[in-house]
DNA sequence: AATCCTTTGAAGAGA
DNA sequence: TCTCTTCAAAGGATT
């Protein structure tokens, strides 16, 4: 496990490197409940091996076999946690490196090229900049106005904003490592752990392009400037700017009707009374990790499904080094950092009760399910 | 249309 | 302090 820090003395934050991977055991008692089922994980694999056979091509082939590999030691993970029946929690996940071994080498992604992923572009919670436009692993591939003005790309994701961002951008505060600031237009502006920083991480702003965090509020930057707050629309941050984090209240649906919204109707009717828009929780090193790695998953795999998808980043997330975990555990940290300075009182406890979930109840039920089956 | 599935991690609530 | 719950992303599948 990464003991990145409580070592190192950068306060890596909370404790997230130290904790310890949940044993495999932890995961196995959801299997009976969350039913995935031999059935569905042989599917799952076979499809993987077909799909691989059949629409890899050669060049591919060892990632799609990889894939299928991932697939497949999930199954058979699967069937092992079935025997043992969650008594035997096995090294905590990344050192174990006999069952894993396979995996060290797929991280280093330098195969992680601009232009190869698919774009996993969604039309309901847009990216930015899909996570082939830069792989925070591969810093020494920077922006370029290739990426702009590429005829492939929308004509809004403009270098003329990148340069405005340039432009004014601030000198950047010391709690603000230039983590989030968008990489000016200039290659050489942008030192390789400026690349890494400078992926994106949250959905695209309603502008159509990411919008980072506004570094200049960040440092302190007077508000006076700025829109008043209650004149701003919903997935606007109090500087006007819109934030990613911030989104209409209901989630995509409205984000959808707001995209439209800020596409068709250049002056949105005022008639609406803006909802207080919901903020997102800051993305854990995981969910980092899998909004940088799904495009590419998704490549070699052929996969869409992202509960299949995940779990397959699941395993390559144990696989990885200390040292990969490392980065996006630092760069949630800072995400961490950066929302709470955006959003001082802010908290998680804001988003709870907004999703309806039937997930508890069926999980009582199964629960009392197994009750009835455990002796 | 809304929710589920699936993953890990952070944070909050309650015992 | 410990345990449990919820939410964060994502997109096909299910209800």
């Amino acid at each position: 496990m990464p003991q990145l820090s409580s070592g190192g003395g950068d306060d890596l934050g909370a404790n997230d490197e130290m904790i310890s991977f949940k044993d495999e055991g932890d995961q196995e008692e959801k299997i009976p409940e969350n039913a995935f089922t031999e059935g569905d994980l042989a599917d799952l694999k076979s499809s993987l091996v077909n799909e691989s056979e059949i629409n890899q091509i050669p060049a591919a082939g060892s990632e799609a076999i990889r894939c299928a590999q991932d697939a497949v030691r999930l199954y058979q993970q699967k069937q092992a946690d079935h025997m043992e029946d969650g008594v035997k929690p096995q090294d905590s996940g990344m050192y174990r490196g006999s069952a894993y071994s396979g995996y060290p080498f797929l991280m280093l992604s330098d195969s992680y090229l601009p232009n190869t992923s698919v774009s996993p572009l969604s039309n309901k919670v847009p990216v930015v900049q899909p996570s082939h436009a830069i792989h925070p692993l591969t810093p020494l591939i920077p922006y370029s106005n290739e990426h702009f003005s590429h005829g492939s790309h929308s004509p809004h994701a403009p270098a003329d904003i990148s340069q405005k961002q340039g432009v004014h951008r601030p000198s950047q505060s010391p709690d603000m490592p230039g983590f989030y600031s968008l990489p000016t237009n200039g290659v050489g502006q942008i030192t390789p752990s400026m690349g890494w920083q400078s992926q994106p991480v949250y959905p695209l702003s309603p502008c159509g392009f990411r919008q980072p965090y506004p570094t200049a509020l960040s440092a302190g930057a007077t508000f006076s400037r700025f829109t008043h707050p209650l004149m701003l629309s919903p997935g606007m941050h109090t500087t006007g700017i819109p934030h990613p984090a911030i989104v209409p209240h209901s989630g995509k649906q409205d984000m959808d009707h707001y995209n439209r919204n800020m596409k068709q109707q250049p002056e949105p009717k005022r008639e609406k009374e803006p909802k207080k828009p919901t903020i997102k929780k800051p993305l854990n090193a995981f969910m980092l990790y899998m909004k940088e790695m799904r495009a590419k998953v998704i490549a070699e795999c052929t996969l869409k499904e992202s509960a299949a998808i995940n779990q397959i980043l699941g395993r390559r997330w144990h696989a990885l080094s200390r040292e990969e975990q490392a980065k996006y555990y630092e760069l949630a940290r800072k995400e961490r950092q950066l929302h709470m300075q955006l959003y001082p009182g802010w908290s998680a406890r804001d988003n709870y009760g907004k999703k309806k979930r039937r997930t508890r109840e069926k999980q009582q039920d199964s629960s009392s399910d197994n009750s009835l089956h455990c002796s």
